[in-house]
Order: structure tokens, then sequence, then C-alpha cells
DNA sequence: CATTTCACCTGGTGGC
DNA sequence: TGCCACCAGGTGAAAT
């Protein structure tokens, strides 16, 4: 499941190829769900704009588009550009192909570039979300939750200190960090040796930092290996990333525990599949 | 308001 | 071999 590691090598690898293409020509399939701005909309403004820069806000990745239409930026107007947001909820991807590259069932979303080459958006399970932003009516889209990679000792234990629910369940809650999913917070967790039922307000100090300091340490060592192929994720190439092999928890039920050899343990936290060990967690 | 549950989806899995 | 019930999980809405 695409999570901040998987997102940022995914906008990483499209901003490299795509960066600086015009968008001439935008296909887009008949499913609605993928749609948070109407299919319409989106088709109408994405065409003829340049893709400036690609990259990342939490889960999503943003697309940093020019002016409109071909026609030269109209200051007056206030129209400064638009973004093209994608979230590739569970089983998304971003793809840079060429047009001739064989159609994929699930296939929802198709933009020819100028560069010859095409974007295209896969969705077989259709939790994915295309958005379209005009910047002079809409603010900049950033993510509500504060960035796991940036952020500090203080402001990270301010953000669960006082709440009852597991830490687990904190972790996944999106507007409070962006970016964490499934696999990092059975992760991040086993490496600062807390259980994922543990109460927020129950967790001292020293634990939310060695919490944040674990987060941001697999967060890193997981975008180095290009993210998690766990389900079916590939990056903007098509190619799987590498840091499956290095879950100590995360799909490991009943194998030993890397550390301590103790089999590691499944439960359920917010209706999540959860992965710990019972040894080395307290 | 904080927290929990559920619906949305389809491909893969395991049981018979 | 084939069929089918069941499950995974990010998110947002609804319920508690």
């Amino acid at each position: 499941m695409p999570e901040l590691p998987e997102v940022e090598t995914v906008a990483r690898g499209v901003h490299r190829r795509v960066r600086g293409q015009r968008i001439v020509q935008v296909w887009f399939g008949s499913h609605k769900q993928p749609f948070k701005t109407p299919a319409a909309c989106q088709a109408k403004e994405l065409d003829g704009r340049a893709i400036l820069a690609v990259h990342r806000t939490g889960k999503h990745i943003v697309c940093e588009l020019g002016a409109p239409h071909f026609e030269p930026l109209d200051e007056s107007s206030g129209e400064v550009g638009a973004q093209w947001i994608v979230h590739l909820g569970m089983t998304g991807r971003l793809l840079v192909t060429t047009p001739a590259a064989p159609l994929v069932p699930h296939t929802h979303a198709r933009l020819g570039l100028s560069g010859g080459k095409e974007l295209r958006f896969v969705d077989p399970r259709r939790f994915g979300r295309l958005e379209l932003r005009l910047l002079k009516r809409d603010a900049s889209f950033s993510a509500p939750g504060k960035e796991p990679l940036a952020i500090g000792t203080e402001e990270f234990a301010g953000l669960f200190h006082r709440r009852r629910l597991p830490i687990k369940a904190a972790l996944l809650n999106q507007t409070l960090l962006a970016g964490v999913g499934n696999i990092y917070a059975d992760e991040s967790l086993f490496q600062a040796g807390i259980r994922p039922r543990r109460r927020c307000e129950r967790l001292s100090k020293a634990e939310l930092e060695r919490l944040r300091l674990a987060l941001q340490q697999v967060l890193l060592a997981a975008i180095r290996l290009g993210g998690s192929s766990v389900s079916d994720y590939v990056d903007a190439d098509g190619v799987r990333g590498f840091f499956q092999l290095e879950h100590c928890v995360y799909q490991r039920t009943g194998l030993p525990c890397r550390r301590c050899e103790t089999p590691i343990r499944r439960i359920l936290v917010a209706g999540r599949g959860t992965h710990y060990c019972p040894q080395c967690q307290h």
C-alpha cells in the first residue's frame, strides 16, 4: 500500500521524467469514483498546461501546472496556475509510459505529454483520487497533518500526549501526521519498542521521542530502498521497491522476530491488521 | 468534540 | 479443477 516512502518515490520518478513537459492530450475512463473534481472539469483545465514540477505532501502527489490552454499568464486575472493532485489509495499507480505501451485494465487516466511520453493513472480497487485545484480560487494544497520527516520533539509529543486512543490508531490519523500507513506504523512501533495498543496518554516523553526517531529512520530507510512492494506497488517506471525485505513485523505473523526469535503476533487495532513482537515491544 | 465503525472496491487466497 | 466466501486497507461519512 502506498504510504509516504512509496508516494515520495513515485513523485520523484514522475518529476524526473515529465518536468517541463506540456499536457497535449487528456483521456479519462468512465468510472466516476477516482474523480474528486469532475472529469470534464479536469480534462478542460489540464489540457495545454505545462507540468512545472511534481512533489509529495503526505500521501498526495502534487503536479504543479503552469498557465492554461497555451495562453500566457494573465496576471490581472489572478490566475497563477493549478495543481493536479493524485492520491494512490490502496492500489493506485502513476506511471510514465510510451503511448504505445499496452493498456492495462483499470486505467482511469492518460495524459499525453509534449515529450512523447504518457502519464497514466491505474487503480484496480478505485480507492485512489484525482483532484484539480485552480490556484486563483483555492489555496495551494498541502496535506492537513504534520510531515513526519520534518516534525520536532515537542510538536510530535504534543500531537499525542493527551489522547486516549491506541498509539497505532493515532499514527494512522492523517490529520495528525500525514503519510504514515499500516506498514510504517507497525515497523516504527517495533523499532521504538512500543506495543501498538498502548494508549497515547500513557506514553512517556522518552517513549514518544524514541517513536519519532524510529519513524523518521524507518521512513528514510524505506525511501532509500524505493518503498515496500507488498501487494502490487511499483514506482513511476513500473519497478518494485525493496524495503519489504527489511520489514521486521509487518506481514510476518508467526515468523521469528529478527531480534529475539519470538514469533510475531497479529492483532486488530483500529480495524487494521497489526503486527508486533510480544518480547521486544512493551 | 473525540473516538469508533462502516462502506467503498477488486484481486488474491484458502476451503471444500 | 472450479467455485465462492472472505479478507486486505486509505479515507471519509456516519454513528456512538
